[in-house]
DNA sequence: GGATCGAACTTTAGGATTGAAGTCTTGAGG
DNA sequence: CCTCAAGACTTCAATCCTAAAGTTCGATCC
């Protein structure tokens, strides 16, 4: 014995189909707010392996990327303190720490002590760390309205709104708190 | 001198705002499109923070709830192996390893031999494990439907559908390929 | 002006995850 | 039977992150 027919592959059951299995497990589920949850975890995930396989083509790292993006959009000069990064991306300092070692060792940014207040350390994004940016960028954005293109105009508006009115909800009801993130999915 | 109004909370910026530098910074950028994608991220992050705080008030992580889920959702007697629990929840065999370990020492799964083919290892959810998934669960469903208040039934449904059309967008032109988790955000 | 408190990083120890190598069983041949 | 290949986990080394000490410099208070 032991044929074990060796499914074609487990896989993510589909989303109905997990809906429906939840649903066996437990009575009072609200099919729409699950298919909405759901389809969003779902979807951010695959955003995000999705990215992470192209910046690799690119040679960086999605947290590198992360980097890159936020010191841009600092806006020229483009610097900031390793304390500043960490806020704005949601990390501990010592990760910061480490992170700007690793992309400073490859070119991507500067790191130097600031001479007005030598406590103090200035990152600064080079040239090759704006090009990379910017590589990675038009990757971005072709993937993105490849990923809207079956969207009207009208609907990328009302699903940006609905979207801003849940981001406004959660923001609300959990006041931040320093943001760390914690896992994922 | 050295007043550094101290800024309340540098904190990330209005969602608005980000768009705006990154049109000053990108010229050919289309707001419509990195609403719709910065949102999504942002709301994400946001909910896992939320999840993994609550969560932690049961004394469960994030990991340990993705798989407690992942056992339920197999439906009765909730079993599964290490293989395919890794599969499923994209993880390596070598990561779900450890996480089974940690979960059996706390008794939310037990990790037996199969007796029918000793190379197979089972793992079972525990009444604990179940109970335990429920209180998650309870707590999960109170936090999706209040974040959904403000959305009425019929733009729910509109949400839930135009997300589903980027997911199977999404799916169509990155082919999985085994959907290893890369990074966050 | 020197001691002290505080701010901004860095370092250290520990947990989690990945990729690669290793172990143990099952099943197919010879 | 014995050997050998394949499958299913587990172990090992390296990476990245967090939390908790350090370190170092600056500013304030006698």
């Amino acid at each position: 014995m032991s044929d074990t027919p060796e499914r074609p592959a487990p896989q993510e059951p589909t989303l109905d189909e997990q809906i429906a299995a939840y649903q066996r497990e437990y009575r009072d589920l609200d099919p729409q707010v699950e298919k909405v949850v759901s389809a969003l975890g779902r979807l951010n995930r695959r955003m995000n392996v999705a990215y992470g396989r192209q910046l690799a083509d690119l040679g960086i790292s999605n947290a590198e990327w992360e980097v890159l993006k936020t010191l841009v959009l600092s806006g020229a000069p483009y610097r900031l303190g390793p304390g500043e990064l960490a806020k704005r991306l949601g990390l501990t300092p010592a990760a910061m720490t480490h992170r700007i070692d690793r992309m400073a060792g490859e070119g991507l940014v500067t790191r130097d002590r600031d001479e007005n207040n030598r406590v103090r350390v200035i990152v600064e994004l080079t040239d090759e760390g704006r090009t990379k940016w910017l590589e990675a960028m038009r990757m971005a954005t072709d993937f993105e309205e490849e990923l809207l293109q079956d969207l009207a105009p009208e609907e990328r508006v009302a699903l940006g709104d609905a979207l801003i009115r849940l981001l406004r909800r959660v923001e609300l009801t959990q006041p931040d708190a320093g943001g760390r993130l914690t896992d994922l999915d």
